[in-house]
DNA sequence: TGTACATCAGTGAACGCGCGTTCACTGATGTAC
DNA sequence: TGTACATCAGTGAACGCGCGTTCACTGATGTAC
């Protein structure tokens, strides 16, 4: 959970509500996850939680607010993991190294909690106001500056016409695909397969980007 | 509109029933490709058609049927548009001429109505009937064998140890990638840049399958 | 062509439903002396 | 430590709302003779 909470969210003052808080949101976390943004009802919520419908807007102003809690700090979290992630690269890795474990990750991210990222899309899409989509979209263009700048610091490996044009493209490329075949599958696919879709979109990426073995 | 209507559509029996339909399926259209599907109410759809709410009722079962038909019918185009066009491609095209203007081809899908496709696909991932989504799910993969098969009908210009798995992957690279700049673009783009972009795609799924210049 | 009747097309008020939200209330917890 | 009071937490019936849908009705169109 946030460590520190938007203002139009009660924060608890007692033990007691601060575990139905996070009752609260584990039940919403659960619905989105399993069942998507529209199963997402108060009184659904309140059941699974085993609250009344009342004690939800003693915390959130309204439905939107806890809505837009979870789905906002689902993206951040994803933010802030990447961000570390990025520090932890030694400096003498190559990009044939960088990307492969690039697109793993991305898959990774994709897979795990599926559900809930996918009910988070539809929200910023669909229902969230402006100035909410424009802070997630300031996320999202965070993560793909801190990708595309892994890249672009080891330029000199890159053999493209415009590296500043393609590294962008390239991380793009690799999310989209992943993003498409991890949370709307056609058909199922085993985890190995997944693992090998990863490193042919990283071997893509690669041949793109001119990247030399 | 389509030429055969399912069988729980009534088809009309005067001409100004049919003129009726006619505005009633428009009407839907341009809701959905403006504001979504979520706009799209009977009594919106209605009133933008010029017509009384019950009298969607006097073609259409349910919301739902005149929403499907909608939704599919648009893909269902896509699909046999796709297919004529692949028929035309001479024998004799090679795929460095043919994958740029198939991602070229695949911008253009995506950024006219725009909005439709975006809420055709709300629609089908979040609200179709199983029977219905099985229905797209095979147009859309039918539209990847066709696109695939271009590909592999040229195999020997393809260099990939593994071809059967390499050409839907690079289709699905092209198209996902495409699908979100187009559907979901974070800044407004030119349609120079598009251009661009469906180019540098064409080029990747050129690399990625090994073929020569 | 004219007329009587059946069917088709369209109307719009009304219904039931589930939703988000409110509020008067009860009970639990913390605090001051 | 004990007591009185203020605040916090939670309840659940009730409200208003917009939705999808229905239905008794009017009017238009087609058909049979």
């Amino acid at each position: 959970m946030a460590p520190s909470l938007p203002a139009d969210i009660h924060a608890p003052k007692q033990a007691r509500s601060l575990e139905s808080m996070r009752r609260l949101i584990d039940a919403a976390r659960q619905i989105l996850n399993e069942d998507g943004l529209e199963a997402a009802t108060i009184p659904r919520i309140a059941e699974r939680a085993g609250l009344s419908v009342g004690s939800v807007y003693r915390r959130f102003p309204d439905k939107d607010a806890l809505l837009r809690e979870i789905c906002l700090q689902h993206f951040l979290d994803k933010q802030e993991f990447l961000s570390k992630l990025a520090q932890e690269i030694p400096p003498e890795a190559t990009l044939s190294e960088i990307i492969p474990s690039m697109a793993q990750g991305m898959m990774h991210s994709f897979t795990e909690n599926a559900g809930l990222m996918r009910a988070s899309i539809y929200y910023f899409h669909e229902q969230a106001a402006p100035k909410v989509r424009q802070k997630i979209d300031r996320a999202i263009r965070r993560m793909g500056e801190i990708t595309s700048g892994i890249l672009l610091s080891r330029r000199r490996q890159i053999n493209h016409p415009d590296p500043e044009l393609a590294a962008p493209l390239a991380i793009t490329m690799m999310s989209s695909t992943i993003r498409e075949i991890a949370l709307y599958p056609n058909q199922r696919m085993t985890s190995a397969e997944y693992n090998q879709v990863a490193s042919e979109l990283a071997q893509a990426a690669c041949r793109y980007l001119g990247v030399s073995k």
